[in-house]
Order: C-alpha cells, then sequence, then structure tokens
DNA sequence: GCCAGCCTGGCACCCAGTGCCAGGATGACA
DNA sequence: TGTCATCCTGGCACTGGGTGCCAGGCTGGC
C-alpha cells in the first residue's frame, strides 16, 4: 500500500517527491519560457534527463503538471465545507471552505500570472480545467444539498455550486485580465453580487 | 468568396453539404453503437468510403462532428439577442435570444439522447462544448453590457452571462439524469431561480 | 479545347499517450 | 551476507488524432 501510514517517507518516496518537483519546476519554466502547445513532453523530458515513459508516470499528462492539484484542492474544500456551521447558507459556506482550503504556497508571482494566462488563453488547458472543476462539483453537491431543504435539494445544490464555480471562473478571467492587479476575492464577490441582484 | 451570396447552391456546394451530412450520420450512428471513444475516424472514414484526410477536410476535429453546429448556434443566439427590446433586462433577454435561436429540426429523440448522455460523459466532448460555450461567451458578452449600467457594465455582463450559460448546463445535466423526460426550459427556470433566489 | 479553381487521396510527418518487457536499485528477511 | 520480492526505470512498439504537402482529377468559364 506504499505507506501512506508512516509519517516519515520511505526513501523512494522522498526522490519520487523531489523528482515530481523536479519535473514541474523543469516543465513550467519552458511552458512560461516557449508556451504550453509548443513545448512537447519530449523537450521536458530532455531537460529532466528522464525517459518520456516515466514522465507520463509521474503525470498522467502533459496538462497535469499544471493542473495536478487541482483534484487534492477540490477535496480539501470538500472537507473545509464539511466542517462550516450547519446554519450557514450555502453560498456563505461555500465561500468561507475555498477560502479556508486555499493553498498558502505563492510562488514567483510573475510566473503566476503567466501560468494563469496560459490557462486561460491554451484550449486544452481550459478543458482539463474544467474537467477538474467538474470532480469539484461531484464532491460539493451532496454536502451543499445537505444545506437546502426541499424536495429538489439535489437539484438546487447543482445549481448554487455551478454558479459559484462559474463566479470563481468570471474572477478569475477578470484577475487575468487586470494583469493580477485586483483582489480575487473581491472579484468574486462583486460576480456573486451581479447574478444575484435584482 | 465561394458564393454565399448566390441563393441557389453550386454543384460544389450541394455535394459538400450532402457529403458532410453523410459523414455526420454515419459517425453518429457509428458513436451511438460504440460509443465516442471506441470509435475511431479511420472506422468512419471506411464506412464512408472517404479518405482519412478529406474527413479532417470536413470536420476540424472528431469532436466536430457533433459539436459543429454550436459556434453557428452561438452565433444566432447573439443576432436574436440584438433583436429584443431595449427594456427588457438582461435575463429575460438571455433567456427569450436563446428560445428564438433553437434548431427546430428534431431528429430520433432516442439517438438525441445518446448522444446528448455522451456528451456529457465523454471528457474530450465536454471539453470542446466549454470550448464553444466560450465563444458564446464572447459573442454575448459585449451585447448584455450595453443593457448594464454602470462603470462595470463589462464585469457584470460577463458575470451574467456565464451563469445564464452555467443554468444551462445545470438543466442539460438534471435533463440527461432525467433520461430525457423532462422540459429544459422549465428546468432551465428552476436553475436561475435557485440560483436567484433569497 | 484550354485553363484556373477546387477538391481528392495518399504519403510522410508530429505529438500525446499506453502496454509490455527486461533490467537495475532497494529494503526485508533468513 | 546472500536471496528474494518489490518498485522503479528506460526502451520499444503501437495506437490514434491531426497537419503539411503534393500530384492528380473533376468542374465550370472562356
Amino acid at each position: 500500500m506504499y505507506g501512506r501510514l508512516m509519517a516519515k517517507m520511505t526513501a523512494w518516496e522522498r526522490q519520487r517527491t523531489a523528482l515530481r518537483a523536479e519535473i514541474s519546476a523543469a516543465a513550467c519554466a519552458l511552458f512560461v519560457q516557449r508556451g504550453f502547445e509548443a513545448t512537447t513532453v519530449d523537450q521536458i523530458v530532455e531537460t529532466v534527463g528522464i525517459s518520456r515513459r516515466s514522465f507520463f508516470r509521474y503525470f498522467g499528462s502533459k496538462e497535469d503538471v499544471l493542473l495536478g492539484d487541482l483534484a487534492a484542492r477540490g477535496d480539501a474544500v470538500a472537507r473545509a465545507l464539511a466542517e462550516r456551521p450547519d446554519a450557514e447558507d450555502p453560498w456563505a459556506a461555500l465561500r468561507a471552505a475555498m477560502i479556508a482550503a486555499q493553498p498558502e504556497t505563492f510562488n514567483d508571482p510573475v510566473a503566476d500570472l503567466a501560468i494563469a494566462r496560459m490557462m486561460h488563453e491554451t484550449p486544452s488547458l481550459r478543458a482539463r480545467l474544467f474537467e477538474k472543476r467538474q470532480h469539484w462539483r461531484d464532491a460539493l453537491v451532496p454536502l451543499v444539498a445537505q444545506r437546502v431543504d426541499g424536495p429538489d435539494a439535489e437539484f438546487t445544490a447543482s445549481a448554487i455550486v455551478s454558479a459559484v464555480l462559474c463566479c470563481v471562473d468570471t474572477a478569475s478571467d477578470a484577475w487575468v485580465a487586470a494583469d493580477g492587479e485586483a483582489d480575487m476575492l473581491a472579484l468574486y464577490d462583486r460576480a456573486v453580487a451581479a447574478i444575484r441582484a435584482g
């Protein structure tokens, strides 16, 4: 079972994690430098010094180098949501859960913006992003449904979760359009206000 | 310019349209029969009797066989939206425009449901679907922005259009989940009500 | 009957992704 | 310390979508 129980990593796991990080760093550098589509897996593998085959053992796809954490982030949001007080309404709970599950690690902001821009401009990346979002939806809908009453709880929850994710996207779009010179949370709140107003 | 002005098609255009329809029909039949991913382009071209190369001249990708009309539909919605009275609020106008631009042609309902289900289950299809939706967004946002006042008109319009499209998706999801035994418009209205309530 | 235009098939590519296999490093255990 | 199972690795071959290019055929106009 690959020792998930032990706090300390085995030598293998440490090496695996390190290599994964190395691949990711090298790939991101190439992506930023030449663009995502113009960078081939062969080029990444060559700079890292591993085989093409091994690359796909660490990342299921080229897109996964950039979007790999997203599935885990979705689960984190779901966990944070479960811990919110029952009295809180869905929108507030979802907002709080997403904030709580935000990753603290901030890399180079310039590279971050470049990567975010890439995600918005590259079709295949956007596509995978939405795929992961679908996973978020599936994880969040049942939890939100518990906070909604009525016979249509599932449907209502589904609509709300989709709308929230959609607002995240709208905010993220605007953030990229503003070259990162904006408060993402404020943009999100404005998006929510825009669709729920009068 | 490929005679878009003349009402009557040239012989070439007629043949082209016919062949395109033939490819589409054959491909859909195979998709429904074996599934989208399990059907290869080679199998499609073999049944139609054309070359692989020609297939990609008629459809930019395998997904385009199913999603080809979507770009045009987006433009149709935009055109319908432009003709709506200025006084109408964005939500009502968008709703009316989408209804007006709905295609009248109904094929075999069984096949329709199968294809809709395929679109929801096949990642690559969903991905392309969202890509086309992005195109809808780009076409609709400026028109909606005219109906919104304030300095944030563009942003507000963007949020609204995204939310509307998101509700379409929620409705479509539910429609597929109900095996097509539901009124899509009613589902859409319920989705909108769900996110704008309270 | 000639010519320009569009379309066709076929070929050679590129690139992402997968299955398979042989071999090397590692840790547990006798 | 030797042995064995485990995990990882590289390499190879293959599939499948998609593209650039080119030679040739059909069409319509002159």
